[in-house]
DNA sequence: TCTATGCTTCGGCTATGGTCGAACTATGAA
DNA sequence: TTCATAGTTCGACCATAGCCGAAGCATAGA
């Protein structure tokens, strides 16, 4: 007699490559409708449409309607977590999708991972955090010390929010551009929307490109100089 | 241009039944031959061969020759983390194998749940350490206390070795019998194994049943009634 | 060497499920 | 009402992959 949960059934959702696609591109946090969701996976709206009432069935994501659009959303939280850990496991078995490196050097510069940043930026944060003492590796593991965390409310971000819920706060992420680590994790996801909110960058529409302005490559410089 | 860990790949590994239960039946740590996953599978050798091949190249397993068997481990407490992530995940979504929990009563008594104590005396003993102070609920999220540490080094558990790892201390874990919590993570599991070697109980061969010995039974309820 | 056991490989069968074209439903705008 | 856009459902096609029987290796023991 089997008992225990199911853990197939999910693997299962996840194992499609084009569901895979829709998951990943709802690791972000935005609702997304079915027609950019389809363009995100690569198959057209009709295959679309049944990949995303198995994954709303399955529970690992929700529908909101809005006029004529239904917005798509991961379900909660765990569901972004498990994600997570399982696109760290992946890099680590070395998965990944493409053998090289983004082509475009804005791409290499400054992207979006999922919801964090990537690119030199974002390795050059993650080295001086870790070069300030904010943050301590110990092996793999990944953890905020208490200048860290002084830090990070003082960048206007609340801990107490972030650090609630079952996704890690910080962890390392592979670039696969630069073969370093960045900074994933609900801590990597707010400095990011920080950033953004600050008006440091913002999204190019239609890309993962992340373009800085003038005013915010120099703030974000001055944060990586700022001495503790 | 995708880029990315590719999460499809391990989901797929994932996602056939057969391999899940060979997946859960490493869970419990312990490294096993074809021939005992072909049983916990529920598939022919030859079968449960080719699915050994495909986990061993996903990386999620790995395999020790030694003399004419061949023992099947997890890769590393990362994998084993990431399943553990999935069972909650999928307990929680209602994703369970069978819709009612273990007919036999000596399995709802007591029983192992992958590698920690579930049943009863698994739920007796979360409940307990949540009354004694030693473990705190927040929400979902479940931690050990500063009496709770000092307990777990007093019961011979080395706090350092077990949390060295990716895998979360302490878990909930819903139980399919009684539907309700017990601890899961690392604890629950060095909790169990340091029962197990203190002979208070030990597991029967080819059955998820742990049976208690009159001196454990005791020992266990005297644990269970010790005050702060 | 011979035999038993543990495991893998090969080949053929079959079912599952991903895919898209076409038709249908629902909401909003003119 | 009419048209356009967003999305779902249906049906048919087809590739993938799970499955097992049979045969083939490999190791241990006699």
């Amino acid at each position: 007699m089997k008992d225990g949960p199911d853990i197939s059934r999910i693997g299962q959702l996840i194992g499609d490559p084009a569901r895979a696609n829709i998951l990943s591109a709802l690791m972000s946090g935005k609702a997304l409708t079915a027609t950019e969701l389809a363009q995100e996976a690569g198959v057209t709206l009709q295959t679309t449409s049944g990949h995303l009432a198995k994954l709303a069935d399955g529970g690992l994501i929700r529908m909101r309607k809005q006029g004529r659009h239904r917005y798509y959303a991961l379900t909660d939280d765990e569901v972004a977590g498990v994600l997570e850990n399982l696109m760290h496991l992946a890099a680590m078995k070395g998965h990944l999708r493409t053998r090289t490196g983004p082509r475009d050097p804005a791409l290499r510069h400054a992207r979006i991972c999922y919801d964090h940043l990537a690119g030199d930026k974002g390795i050059a944060l993650y080295d001086a955090l870790i070069q300030q003492g904010h943050l301590q590796e110990t092996g793999d593991e990944l953890s905020l010390t208490r200048s860290g965390e002084s830090f990070v409310e003082e960048f206007g971000i609340s801990l107490e929010e972030i650090q609630s819920n079952r996704r890690p706060l910080c962890r390392q992420c592979l670039d696969w551009s630069e073969r370093r680590n960045h900074l994933a994790g609900t801590l990597g996801k707010a400095i990011l929307d920080q950033m953004l909110e600050r008006n440091w960058a913002k999204r190019e529409v239609n890309s993962r490109i992340i373009q800085f302005s003038r005013e915010g490559e120099r703030q974000f410089t001055a944060l990586l100089a700022k001495q503790n």
